[in-house]
DNA sequence: ACCGGTTTAGTTTTT
DNA sequence: CTAAACCGGT
């Protein structure tokens, strides 16, 4: 029976989809029935599973899903292209360089005037890295190998030596895991001494030093941060102004735009570079965003706004032109370790060398097979080719693992192994176990959920607190049923990436109240305030702006006659209260949520749970005295990245043990008990967006080996059967599965 | 000319 | 879910 007399027999009418297979469509052409077809394609998938469009064939056959039946071969290759192939293999070299180099073998003997016991605490490797202080150093730390304890340890060894703290600079990929850090360096040494080490983030750092020497720089100090959706915004009012005439083609959408300019400064490479290499399809706006690019620049300029690229740019033209603050700089911090080393770009790589240019008491840490970070720019090649710039620097690889069992080792080695680029290491542990890591397929998405949330719960049962497990994800929304799932069971969860507290509207609109009080100038906030009153879209918005450029300030008297100039006038009323020096953040934060409560109530229909939200906002802001200081922590790292459904918006973790829901990437560096990967198909993990080009496959493959090796002591990757995609569905396992040796997992 | 409601197309990852 | 495109009203 053909799908189109099923369809009739299970509806009484002939069913249309509006992106249905070929094959079907002409069989079908004089359907009549309406309704959400992928619903009703849906419903009727169960019967008709054997129809499946996988969405890099672009065709409908019955697809050999079982992991056990499908081979590697089934799946197409990813392109490699000449220029690829031949940094393939120049790697290959520069790996084997490094292999090559004879490992030390000294053992490390120090006297017992320390504090800490060094040598019973860390073993050979890490040790060696510990108390090795001068020159540039490399330390390749695999997985779970104890990274932070030699970094930890490391700081500890230096301040015991009598190195200042002030002379040493610690770059980490989180400001929280460089707290974290600077805090056990305290509790080993039982002083407060590490707390004069600047430690942070690239952003952080930079931010810091820009303010510092501003006027020395001849910047100004008191700069904006924004975020990538403000300057998207930006980007777009650009745009608008320029007036582009209409092409054939549509113009490229805000985002896109601010991806492509963000990736030629990530990179080093001019905008023409990034859209020939990658968005051909986009070459006859070149010289389009080039202009919106310099207008840009200009606006930002003139508004005293940083983007997160600026903060890395300016500080590195800084170093490199101006050889005053570059000594400066170099005199100021004598000891620098940068972490995660594999995810840097090549700015930042700039900025390091140029920092420890003189002195070149440099130590990296990092693990190229946990390089995750490529579509902002970063670049594993900077830890394989350290190497190459500090040839005498000393190597040093830890290959012990502390956290997995061998089980789960073995599974995770077999991923890496795979890799078409990269060390090929062998991690092993101490820690024995007798079962395999898991893995199963469901019908679908809703069973594949029961179980995973069955199982939590028996771990639970079994006295694992929900703390001690995590599901990982690729993208947020993969994780969609579980969440409902441990909604309707009432397991208190927080989920981490995703869209992030502060980049929730209505928190953002109160931020850009705020960022007005603190920056007039900041045309981007204004524009999208004012748009909050009737009356008021894109072009008055802009005019009033101007007005407000050349009158200095808000001048409610021009706008008497228009029709939006109540609004305006209460908008001035409350700005003008709020922007009383003597009234606190809070006080701020509540006056603003006076006035915008009732424009949120007209927007949103969940306002009152929205409304939760500002609140939280005033209880966060408690703690700051200035605004200024306030913001930019805001847009650098906001206080708390966790936060629960919407009833609880944030989640006092120490208190209800919550689960952990995660991006993979946020996951970084993290590990749990046991650990969930669900929704393990090809397309998933990896991504469609990643299948046709070897580089991006690859990191696709390096996010799963960072799931995977999160896990302490259970692994359990769960896969539906099939699921539905804007265009098409997916259901073939993940091609990583696929390639692991069966006998290194139970697959059910 | 401009605003604002409605339809429709496209959806990764983050400092 | 979000942003662009479309369209009708002032």
């Amino acid at each position: 029976m053909s799908l189109t007399q099923r369809l009739f027999e299970k509806f009484g009418k002939k069913v249309k989809f509006s992106r249905m297979p070929a094959e079907l469509k002409s069989e079908n052409t004089e359907a009549v029935a309406e309704g959400n077809s992928s619903e009703v394609f849906l419903e009727i998938i169960g019967d008709i599973a054997s129809l499946v469009k996988t969405s890099y064939q672009d065709t409908y056959v019955k697809p050999i899903t079982d992991l056990t039946a499908i081979k590697i071969e089934d799946y197409p290759d990813a392109e490699i292209n000449a220029g690829t192939q031949a940094k393939i293999e120049e790697l290959k070299g520069i790996i084997q360089a490094i292999e090559s180099r004879p490992t030390s073998e000294t053992d490390v003997k120090l006297g017992s005037t320390y504090k800490i016991d060094y040598a019973t605490e860390l073993n050979r490797a890490q040790l060696e890295a510990v108390t090795s202080l001068y020159g540039p150093i490399l330390v390749i730390a695999g997985a779970g190998s104890g990274k932070t304890r030699v970094i930890v340890h490391r700081v500890a060894f230096m301040l015991e030596n009598g190195v200042l703290p002030q002379d040493i600079l610690l770059l980490t990929f989180t400001r929280k895991a460089s707290s974290e850090m600077l805090g056990r360096v305290q509790q080993l040494l039982k002083d407060s001494s590490a707390q004069k080490i600047f430690g942070g983030t690239f952003h952080s750092f930079s931010n810091y030093v820009l303010r510092k020497y501003g006027i020395l720089l001849n910047i100004p100090t008191n700069f904006t941060i924004i975020d990538t959706e403000d300057s998207a915004d930006t980007i777009d009012l650009i745009r608008s102004e320029l007036k582009f005439v209409k092409k054939e083609q549509a113009f490229p959408k805000k985002n896109r735009i601010q991806s492509i300019i963000s990736s030629a400064r990530n990179r080093n490479i001019s905008i023409r570079e990034v859209i020939e290499n990658e968005f051909t399809g986009l070459i006859e706006f070149i010289e389009s965003i080039e202009l919106i690019n310099q207008g840009y620049e200009k606006y930002k300029h003139i508004c005293n706004l940083f983007d997160y690229d600026d903060l890395m740019d300016v500080l590195r033209d800084s170093l490199r032109d101006n050889a005053i603050f570059r000594t400066k700089m170099q005199q100021e911090y004598r000891f620098i370790m940068v972490d995660e080393y594999q995810d840097t770009n090549v700015v930042q790589k700039e900025i390091v060398e140029m920092l420890s240019e003189g002195h070149k008491n440099i130590l990296i840490v990092g693990d190229d097979a946990q390089s995750i970070y490529s579509f902002r720019g970063a670049n594993y090649e900077n830890i394989l080719r350290f190497p190459q710039r500090y040839p005498s620097c000393k190597v040093i690889k830890i290959e012990e693992n502390y956290r997995s069992n061998q089980k789960i080792l073995d599974f995770t080695n077999e991923i890496i192994r795979n890799a078409k680029i990269g060390y090929k290491k062998t991690l092993y542990s101490k820690i024995l176990k007798e079962g395999l890591p898991f893995v199963k397929k469901f019908y679908d998405q809703q069973t594949e959920a029961e179980f995973i949330v069955d199982k939590i719960l028996e771990y639970r049962e079994k006295g694992i607190e929900l703390n001690q497990v995590a599901v990982l994800v690729r993208a947020f929304w993969h994780a969609r049923y579980i969440e409902t799932e441990l909604a309707i069971r009432g397991i208190p969860y927080v989920t981490v990436g995703g869209i992030k507290f502060n980049e929730r509207k209505h928190v953002k609109d109160v931020i850009c109240y705020l960022r007005i009080i603190q920056n007039p100038n900041d045309a981007v906030a204004w524009h999208r305030i004012l748009k909050h009153l009737p009356g008021v879209g894109l072009l008055t918005a802009r005019k009033i702006i101007e007005k407000i450029n050349v009158e200095k300030g808000l001048n409610i008297e021009t706008f008497e006659k228009t029709k939006f100039a109540d609004g305006l006038r209460e908008l001035a009323k409350m700005l003008t209260d709020a922007s009383n020096p003597h009234t606190g953040i809070s006080h701020k934060i509540e006056l603003i949520k006076k006035y915008y409560s009732p424009i949120l109530q007209a927007e949103e229909s969940d306002y009152t749970i929205r409304l939760l939200d500002i609140d939280v906002l005033i209880e966060l802001a408690g703690k700051y005295e200035v605004l200024d200081k306030f913001l930019t922590d805001f847009a650098l790292d906001p206080p708390s990245k966790k936060f629960g459904n919407q009833t609880t918006p944030l989640i006092d973790e120490t208190e209800d043990k919550p689960l952990t829901i995660s991006t993979i990437h946020s996951a970084k560096g993290l590990e749990w008990y046991s650990v969930f990967i669900p929704h393990a198909l090809d397309g998933m993990i990896p991504s469609v967006h990643a299948l046709k080009n070897i580089e991006e496959l690859e990191e696709e493959r390096r996010l799963f080996y960072v799931a995977c090796s999160r896990a302490k002591d259970e692994l359990i990757i769960t896969m539906p059967s099939f699921v539905k995609t804007y265009n098409g569905f997916l259901s073939y396992p993940s091609r990583f599965l696929v390639e692991i040796d069966k006998r290194k997992f139970d697959y059910h």
